[in-house]
RNA sequence: GGGCUCGUAGAUCAGUGGUAGAUCAUCCCCCUGGCACGGGGAAGGCCGCGGGUUCAAAUCCCGCCGAGUCCA
C-alpha cells in the first residue's frame, strides 16, 4: 500500500496548499483545500448537502450539463467524440452492454494496438447497468441507464515505439487540474471539495484513482489505469493481487452527467432533475395528487434518505421507519405515499433504458443484449401497470427516444408493441396455467410447493407473486421461500464448463515472415508464383478408418492468392506445382500473419512453385460473398435498420446469413428482399475494397460497417457494393453484375430475434431453381397433371383421401355389425348363462375392436382373433359377466408367444405366432370357464 | 451458448402403454312473440415430423422441426 501512497502527493495539491487527511470514521486518506476538515466528505460520514440548496451557480437540464462539460473540455485541447452504442458487444465480445466510457477503448486502444481516435478526448458516454435495476426509483440516486461523462487521454512510456500512440499527452496533474477548473466555472466551493484515495482494481488492470466528492456527492471518479496483474510486481493491491507497471497508461475518467444535473438543480432525488417532465406526464396519468402537506412529506422524506447511506434497496426499507419517525408519520402512511412515486421514478428510467438500447438497435429475444431488452420491458410493464399508468409503453419509450434524438423511432415503437404483446400472451398462458394448477391443489386443499413455483418461473417465466394472486383468489396457500431465486439457481447446475482453450498447436510459424497475401490486389487471378519458406510434417487422423493416420503437410510460401478460411468464406483449394511434383491443396489456414496450405505432398523447402487456385470453386464463394452484402443491403431496406449481421456462412452451392430481427420474415417480406437483392444484380454496381484508417472508417460510416466481426489493427478493408460498406476481409467479384442471379431458399427462425436467410447465387442459383423445378415437375408427373395444377389437385386428392379413409372406418363398423349378428363361422359358448362368442376374422386391430363392442351390445362376451402379421386378440366382457378381459387376453397372447392386457371388460394382446391363432382359439372356451370359476 | 417446459378438434386444454376426450366456438333441432339463457344433436383429429422399443405408442426412448421460458 505504501508504494501507492506516493502515488497520489501530487504537485497539484502541493501547490494549491492542499491538505492529506484521514477521514476519522471511515478511515480513508483524502485530499482537501480546507485545513479544518475532519471528515472525507461521502456519506454516511457527512451527508448531501445540496437538496434545496443547488451545488452550482445555475440550474442545468441534461443537455446544458452535458453540453457544459464537453464544450469546457473542448477548450482544454480535447477533441469531443461522437458517443459508441449501447451495445457494446457490437465491438467487443467479452461484454454485452456499454457500462462505462472507457469501454469505448478496450481492448485494442487501451492496449496499444489501436490508436484512439482522438487523444486526448472528450465523450459523454451512455451506460446501463442492469445490476442496478433493482435499486432504481427507490434509493433516490441510482438509475439504469446514464451517461458517463469523461475526458482520456492515452500514454505511452517515453522512447517506446511499438504502440499505436506515443509519449504522454497528461497524467495526474493535468486531470486534478481540470477536474477543479470544471467544478470552478460552474460554481463550486472548491474548499467543499474532497478527493478520495481510492485505487482502482478491474479486469487485470489497475492503478491509483480519486473520487471527487462535493457535499456529500460522489461527482467523479479519477482512474489512472497503469497497472497491470504480474505475480512478481511490487504493488499489492486490495484485491490481493500483485501488480506491475504497464508500457500504457491510460487517464480514464468518469463524469456522471445525472449527478451533476442533479447537483446544479437540487431537487430531492435525482429522478426529478432527470426526468422531471416525464414524471409529470406519469403522475397525472396514474392519477396521483398529493395535498400541500403531502408533497411536504414527500419532499422532507426524499430528503432525509438523501442523508443515509442507502446503497441498494435493503437500505431503504430499513431507513422507512427512522424517517418517518423523524417526520412525525405513521410508517405505513409515508409507504402509501412514497412506493408509487418510486414506480414512476423507475418507469421513467426503465423507457429511457430501452430508448437507448433499442434506439442502438438491440432486438429483444432470449439470448444475449436481446434478453436483457426484453427483461427491462417486462418489468417496466409491470411497474406500470402497477402503478395505474395505462400510457401505452411505445409512446413512453417513444419519449425517451425523441429526448435522446434517435432516428429510428417508428421501429422502436414496432418493436415495443411487439414485445408487449408477447409478453401479454406470455402472461395470459401462464395465468391460465396456474389457475389449473391451483384449481388441482384446492381439492385437496393443499398449498402450492416451492417445487412448483421454481418450476412455473424456470419453465414458464411466471412470477412467484403472480402465482400467489391467482392461487389466492382461489383460496389456494403460496409461500415464496425466501430462498426462491437460489433455488432457481440451483436448477442450473453448478460451474459452466472452462472453454476448452484452443489447443492451437503451435507450429512454430511464429519466426516466419507475414505473407503476401496477392488476393487483394487482384480478386480475379488464379494463378501465382512463390517460393515456399518452410513445409512441415503433419500426421493427420485419417477421417475414414479410426487409428489411421496420413501424413499431410503445411507449406508456408512468401506470398499466395490462395485465400485463407475466414469471415464465413472457406479456404481455397488448389494446386502448387513444381517442375516434379504437384501438391494439391485441400485447406488454407490463417496462423497469424502468416498463410499455411496444406497439402498432400511436400514441394520441397526453397523451391519456386506454381500456385493455381481452383477457379470454379472460388468463382462461387465470390458470388456468394458479394451476394451475402447484396441481401444483406435490401433485408435492411425491407425489414429496418436494425437488421444485423448475426453469422454468416458461404459455400459453393448456396450461402446463409443470420440477421436480428423481432418477427418471423414473411413470404412477401422474402420476395421483396429478393427483388431488391436483384436489382443490385441489375443494375450492375461495382464493388470496390479500401484500405482505410479505423477511426476515420468508423467516423465516415458508423459501426454498421462491423457486419462480420470487429477486425484487428489501424487500417481495416471496407467493400463498397454499390449502396453497401462493411469492413470485411473475404474476396470479392468487381461489379455486382458478375452474380448473375440470387435466389432465396428459404427462412427460418434460427433463435427467438434471429432469422436465417438461405440463398444461392449464379450458377449454383441456376441449380437450385432447376432442382425445386425438377421436384414440382416430378409431383407432377405423380398426379398425373401439369405443373399449374399441383397445388389444387394435391388438395383435393387430401381432402378425397381424409374423406376416403372416414368412409372405410364406417364400413369396418357395419362390416364388424354385420359379422356380430350374422354370426358367420363364430363359435358361441355358453358359460353359466352368460354366452360368449369366440371368432376368427382377418381384420386390423380397429375391426377386432368394432366386432367385440358390437357383441357385447348384444350382451356376449367376445373373443375375437386375427393373423394379420402375427395374431392378435380382443376380449370384451359385458357388465354384469364375472370374466376379466386382461386376464383372458393375456393367456391367449401367451400361446402366440407375445402378451397383451387391457381393463377387465376390454382387453387387447397379441404375439408373433399367427400359426397357432387356431389353436389358441381353440382353448378359448376352456380358458374362459377358468376365468369363470375364479 | 447451456438448462427446463410444451406441440392432441378452429381456440383453450385433459388424457403417463390397452376403444382419442372435455369446455368454448361452429352447424342443425327444441324452448321463446323476439333476444339472452337453457335443452337435444351433429360436424370437426397424419395426437408436430422421422426413427426405435413393445403383442400394442398420443403416452416410453432417440433425432429433427416449431413454440415458450430461465440463466450466462
Amino acid at each position: 500500500m505504501s508504494k501507492l501512497e506516493e502515488e497520489y502527493r501530487l504537485d497539484y495539491f502541493e501547490e494549491n496548499g492542499f491538505h492529506r487527511m484521514e477521514c476519522p470514521e471511515c478511515g480513508d486518506a483524502f485530499w482537501t483545500r480546507d485545513g479544518d476538515r475532519e471528515t472525507c466528505g461521502e456519506p454516511p460520514c457527512d451527508s448531501y448537502g445540496f437538496i434545496d440548496d443547488p451545488g452550482f451557480d445555475e440550474p442545468h437540464t441534461l443537455a446544458e450539463m452535458r453540453e457544459a462539460f464537453l464544450s469546457f473540455f473542448e477548450g482544454q485541447g480535447h477533441e469531443r467524440v461522437d458517443p459508441y452504442p449501447v451495445a457494446a458487444n457490437r465491438w467487443r465480445d467479452d461484454v454485452l452492454l456499454t457500462q462505462a466510457s472507457i469501454y469505448d477503448f478496450q481492448p485494442l486502444v487501451t492496449s496499444g494496438e489501436t490508436p484512439p481516435p482522438a487523444n486526448p478526448l472528450t465523450v459523454s458516454q451512455p451506460c446501463i447497468r442492469m445490476q442496478d435495476i433493482d435499486n432504481v426509483g427507490k434509493t433516490g440516486r441510482h438509475t439504469m441507464a446514464f451517461e458517463m461523462m469523461a475526458h482520456h487521454a492515452f500514454n505511452a512510456r517515453e522512447g517506446l515505439t511499438e504502440y499505436a500512440y506515443e509519449g504522454e499527452v497528461y497524467w495526474k496533474e493535468e486531470t486534478v487540474g481540470h477536474c477543479e477548473q470544471l467544478l470552478d466555472e460552474l460554481g463550486a466551493d472548491l474548499e467543499g471539495v474532497t478527493y478520495i484515495e481510492d485505487p482502482w482494481v478491474g479486469g487485470g488492470n489497475a492503478g491509483p484513482a480519486i473520487e471527487v466528492i462535493y457535499r456529500g456527492l460522489e461527482l467523479a471518479t479519477l482512474v489512472f489505469m497503469s497497472l497491470e496483474r504480474d505475480p512478481d510486481g511490487e504493488y499489492e493491491l486490495k484485491d490481493g493481487n500483485s501488480y506491475s507497471q504497464m508500457d500504457t497508461y491510460v487517464v480514464d475518467t468518469g463524469y456522471g452527467l445525472e449527478r451533476w444535473t442533479w447537483l446544479s438543480q437540487g431537487t430531492p432525488t435525482v429522478y426529478e432533475a432527470v426526468y422531471s417532465e416525464m414524471i409529470d406526464v406519469l403522475t397525472e396519468n396514474a392519477g396521483i395528487e398529493h395535498t400541500e402537506e403531502e408533497a411536504a412529506v414527500v419532499h422532507d422524506a426524499a430528503r432525509l434518505a438523501g442523508n443515509l447511506d442507502i446503497d441498494d434497496v435493503d437500505d431503504v426499507e430499513a431507513a422507512r421507519a427512522d424517517i418517518a419517525e423523524q417526520l412525525g408519520v405513521d410508517v405505513g402512511r409515508l409507504r402509501d405515499l412514497v412506493e408509487p412515486l418510486e414506480s414512476i421514478y423507475a418507469i421513467a428510467d426503465h423507457s429511457r433504458t430501452l430508448a437507448y438500447m433499442l434506439g442502438d438497435e438491440i432486438v429483444p429475444s432470449n439470448v444475449g443484449t436481446g434478453y436483457l431488452a426484453r427483461m427491462v420491458l417486462r418489468r417496466l410493464k409491470r411497474l406500470a401497470d402497477g402503478v395505474g399508468v395505462d400510457a401505452p409503453l411505445d409512446e413512453l419509450v417513444d419519449m425517451q427516444a425523441e429526448r435522446l434524438g434517435y432516428e429510428n423511432r417508428d421501429t422502436i415503437r414496432e418493436v415495443v408493441r411487439t414485445e408487449v404483446e408477447r409478453y401479454r400472451e406470455t402472461l395470459a398462458r401462464g395465468e391460465r396455467r396456474v389457475q389449473t394448477l391451483a384449481e388441482e391443489y384446492a381439492r385437496d386443499g393443499d398449498p402450492i410447493p416451492a417445487d412448483e413455483l421454481v418450476e412455473l418461473y424456470d419453465s414458464h417465466g411466471i412470477q412467484p407473486d403472480m402465482v400467489a394472486d391467482i392461487a389466492g383468489e382461489r383460496g389456494v396457500d403460496v409461500t415464496v421461500p425466501d430462498n426462491f431465486y437460489a433455488l432457481v439457481a440451483g436448477r442450473h447446475g453448478g460451474q459452466q464448463d472452462e472453454d476448452t482453450a484452443d489447443e492451437h498447436t503451435e507450429r512454430g510459424f511464429d519466426e516466419l515472415p507475414e505473407t503476401d497475401r496477392l488476393y487483394y490486389e487482384d480478386q480475379d487471378r488464379m494463378e501465382f508464383e512463390a517460393m515456399v519458406l518452410d513445409v512441415v510434417e503433419q500426421e493427420v487422423e485419417n477421417g475414414g478408418k479410426e487409428g489411421e493416420s496420413e501424413t499431410a503437410y503445411d507449406v508456408v510460401l512468401d506470398q499466395t492468392m490462395f485465400y485463407p478460411q475466414g469471415g464465413g468464406q472457406p479456404a481455397d483449394h488448389g494446386t502448387l506445382s513444381t517442375d516434379d511434383v504437384t501438391a494439391n491443396v485441400s485447406d488454407v489456414q490463417l496462423v497469424g500473419d502468416v498463410v499455411v496450405h496444406r497439402t498432400d505432398t511436400d514441394p520441397g523447402t526453397g523451391e519456386f512453385v506454381r500456385g493455381a487456385v481452383d477457379r470454379e470453386r472460388r468463382l462461387r464463394h465470390m458470388r456468394h460473398h458479394t451476394a451475402t452484402h447484396i441481401v444483406g443491403h435490401a433485408a435492411r431496406q425491407v425489414l429496418g435498420d436494425h437488421i444485423r449481421q448475426a453469422g454468416a456462412q458461404k459455400s459453393t452451392d448456396s450461402a446463409r446469413l443470420d440477421v436480428t430481427h423481432y418477427e418471423s420474415v414473411d413470404r412477401e417480406e422474402i420476395t421483396e428482399i429478393e427483388r431488391r437483392a436483384n436489382e443490385l444484380v441489375m443494375t450492375d454496381e461495382p464493388v470496390t475494397q479500401e484500405w482505410l484508417d479505423r477511426n476515420e472508417a468508423e467516423s465516415r460510416h458508423g459501426f454498421d460497417i462491423y457486419q462480420g466481426g470487429i477486425p484487428e489493427g489501424e487500417q481495416i478493408r471496407l467493400i463498397h457494393a454499390g449502396p453497401d460498406t462493411q469492413a470485411c476481409g473475404g474476396t470479392h467479384l468487381s461489379y455486382t453484375g458478375e452474380i448473375g442471379t440470387i435466389t432465396l431458399l428459404g427462412t427460418e427462425r434460427v433463435q427467438d430475434g434471429v432469422v436465417r436467410l438461405t440463398y444461392a447465387a449464379g450458377g449454383a442459383a441456376v441449380e437450385a431453381v432447376q432442382r425445386t423445378e425438377g421436384h414440382l415437375r416430378e409431383t407432377a408427373d405423380v398426379l398425373d397433371v401439369s405443373p399449374p395444377d399441383v397445388p389444387e389437385t394435391a388438395e383435393r386428392f387430401f381432402e378425397e383421401w381424409k374423406a376416403r379413409g372416414k368412409r372405410i372406418d364406417q364400413l369396418k363398423e357395419e362390416l364388424a355389425q354385420a359379422r356380430a349378428g350374422g354370426g358367420d363361422g363364430g363359435e358361441e359358448i355358453d358359460l353359466n348363462g352368460a354366452s360368449a362368442v369366440v371368432q376368427r376374422l382377418d381384420g386390423d386391430m380397429e375391426q377386432l375392436r368394432a366386432t367385440a363392442n358390437a357383441l357385447v351390445e348384444d350382451g356376449k362376451v367376445a373373443v375375437v382373433g386375427s393373423d394379420t402379421d402375427g395374431a392378435q386378440f380382443v376380449v370384451a366382457v359385458p357388465d354384469g359377466v364375472a370374466v376379466d378381459a386382461g386376464d383372458v387376453v393375456g393367456k391367449l397372447a401367451r400361446r402366440v408367444g407375445g402378451g397383451g392386457g387391457g381393463p377387465p371388460d376390454f382387453a387387447q394382446g397379441g404375439g408373433p405366432d399367427g400359426e397357432r391363432l387356431e389353436d389358441a382359439l381353440a382353448d378359448a372356451a376352456e380358458i374362459l370357464r377358468e376365468g369363470l370359476e375364479n
